[in-house]
RNA sequence: GGCUCGUUGGUCAAUCGGCUAAGACGCCUCCCUUUCACGGAGGAAUGACGGGUUCGAUUCCCGUACGGGCUACCA
């Protein structure tokens, strides 16, 4: 009998949540239900200094609009909570005492000012940043120099400390990612990391460890940013005599900008596309950062196109359902290398999202457009139904139906006369007034009888009904785009439609 | 600088030693459509470099170059 397979993403909650970050979710979700496992939400907020009040309740905002709820999280509690960091604080204590005591750790005493110092001290131009490591502690003021007992003093007497992890000199630290096969480090190259912080919060290398071992995670898959540091926690899972329990690792590779260097959520908004997946304000220092969802992008599509940067399951598909790609994932083929972000691409799929979507679906989000663009449409959600059907191959991001529906709604306000008004002859004028007057009496307003009539009158007329179609459209929508221009018309209905015909007709001016 | 991961068209990528190197995005041409799109047909564009191993290397190994990440009492 196999554990079941729990996973976790573990944001700390100190901005918005950006493509990498939701892609990292998306995998630890497919992987979850794939093997019917549990996801679990661990908020990592042991950096006081970097908590923005509103990100946690943001973080759950994007995965609920992504369609990734967690099994486990602060909002939905399992057994081994809590699931905030912050409010675990005194569990990481026994652990990182256990460690000094064990040898494994030692307390730290240093300033800030003394670390600066440390760092000044032993830069060379071969060593810019000398770190904690074996060679500076012997330096420093830590528990290594004195015995334990007056190092507890010191402690008892309120001076501040850490405790630092106590890198062995000489071992070699390998371990087999699911991702990159096996990758190894020596020892003597890793820093001794800070593992409990002055203000008796653990840093991240602690409490990843012990809460994953408490929260008995099976697999832990994370950004290709803490590779550097999985030495550290491949040390503490055994020290802590956990080897056993330990996960499965998988290094995700990163998500690039345009400018080939990881996304960064600073600079949101350098990129001329979003970076997270909703709009984030940073309440601090009041910034504003676009989002995918309100950029116009489908859920789905985002979460397809994310799954696909880096992964793919070798059949060329890529237009994917989240089932689809439940059922399709593996880690073994997402991609080792890093991958550019190409926003080109994912207008694409969203594109491709919007073409399969019904109407139905799509209908609250484009109301949703049309409102928040002024637009009331007087139609019933069937006919507004029946337009999406009409031009949503049109639409690539959902604003986009606004362009492609409001002429539906209203007379266009521009109309481009410039596009008909060289070709223009009295023809054409006496064309559209028969037009209209044919169409006064229609008893039936269909696109198919519209158009007849349409051909009909031109053929009467000696006129190529190519040569007036551009013109009618115009009238009718403003410019050169939009569906065949009866089916338009058929919408529009017949009052408005010789209505339109009517205002153009006026504005070419009997000068024609 | 050190450590570490990586390197197939502009971008995402297939290939698990047999390649005349898929496919997708983007770009270009044409067809369809007297609009815009959709759809269809076609085109330009790729194995960083040097050594090995092998009958045979894009695929395996080693160097070099280049790129990323890390190098905080941040995650």
């Amino acid at each position: 009998m196999t554990k079941p397979v729990r996973v976790r993403f573990a944001p700390s909650p100190t901005g918005g949540l950006h493509l990498g970050g939701v892609r990292t979710v998306l995998y630890n979700y497919l992987f979850a239900r794939q093997h019917g496992g549990q996801f679990i939400l661990r908020i990592e907020d042991t950096d006081q200094t970097r908590f923005v009040p509103g990100a946690e309740d943001y973080i759950f905002n994007c995965l609920a609009w992504c369609g990734l709820v967690p099994d486990e999280s602060v909002q939905r509690p399992g057994a081994v909570g809590p699931y905030r960091q912050s409010e675990r604080k005194e569990m990481y204590h026994q652990y990182a005492h256990r460690l000094v005591e064990q040898g494994d750790a030692y307390y730290a005493f240093d300033t800030p000012a003394e670390l600066e110092q440390m760092r000044e001290r032993f830069k060379t131009a071969e060593n810019p940043s000398p770190t904690y490591n074996q060679h500076t502690r012997q330096h420093m003021r830590n528990s290594l120099h004195m015995e334990l007992e007056a190092a507890r003093e010191l402690i008892a007497e309120g001076t501040p400390y850490v405790v630092r992890i106590k890198m062995p000199d000489d071992e070699t630290i390998r371990f087999t990612d699911m991702i990159r096969g096996e990758v190894s480090f020596h020892s003597s190259q890793v820093d001794d990391k800070v593992l409990l912080k002055a203000d008796g919060m653990p840093t991240y290398h602690l409490a990843v460890v012990v809460d994953d071992y408490l929260m008995q995670i099976t697999h832990a898959f994370r950004g290709e940013e803490w590779l550097s540091s999985a030495p550290v926690h491949l040390r503490l899972w055994q020290q802590l005599g956990w080897t056993d329990h330990m996960p499965q690792w998988a290094h995700l590779p990163l998500i690039m900008g345009p400018d080939g260097a990881k996304l960064s959520k600073r600079h949101g908004n350098k990129y001329g596309f979003p970076i997270f997946a909703m709009n984030w304000t940073d309440p601090v220092k009041n910034e504003f950062t676009e989002g995918f969802r309100e950029r116009g992008f489908l859920p789905e599509a985002f979460v397809n196109l994310l799954a696909l940067l880096g992964w793919n399951d070798g059949s060329g598909q890529e237009i994917m359902t989240l089932d689809e790609m439940v059922s399709r994932f593996s880690m073994e083929r997402v991609h080792s290398a890093g991958a550019q972000f190409d926003f080109e691409k994912a207008k694409w799929y969203n594109h491709e999202w919007i073409k399969r979507s019904s109407a139905q679906r799509l209908l609250p989000d484009v109301k949703a457009v049309l409102q928040q663009r002024g637009l009331q449409p007087t139609a019933t959600d069937e006919q507004l139904a029946s337009i999406i059907d009409l031009v949503k191959e049109r639409c690539t991001l959902l604003p986009d139906f606004y362009e492609q529906l409001a002429y539906f709604f209203a007379a266009p306000a521009r109309i481009d006369l410039d596009s008909i008004s060289g070709k223009w002859n009295e023809q054409k004028t006496l064309f559209f007034a028969e037009l209209i007057r044919s169409y006064e009496l229609l008893p039936y307003w269909q696109s198919t009888d519209l158009e007849h009539s349409f051909k009909e009158i031109a053929a009467a007329n000696h006129l190529k009904p190519g040569e007036l179609m551009l013109p009618f459209r115009i009238m009718l929508v403003g410019g050169k785009f939009g569906p065949g221009v009866f089916d338009i018309a058929q919408h529009i209905g017949q009052a408005d439609t010789i209505g339109r015909i009517r205002l153009t007709l006026g504005l070419l001016g009997p000068a024609h």
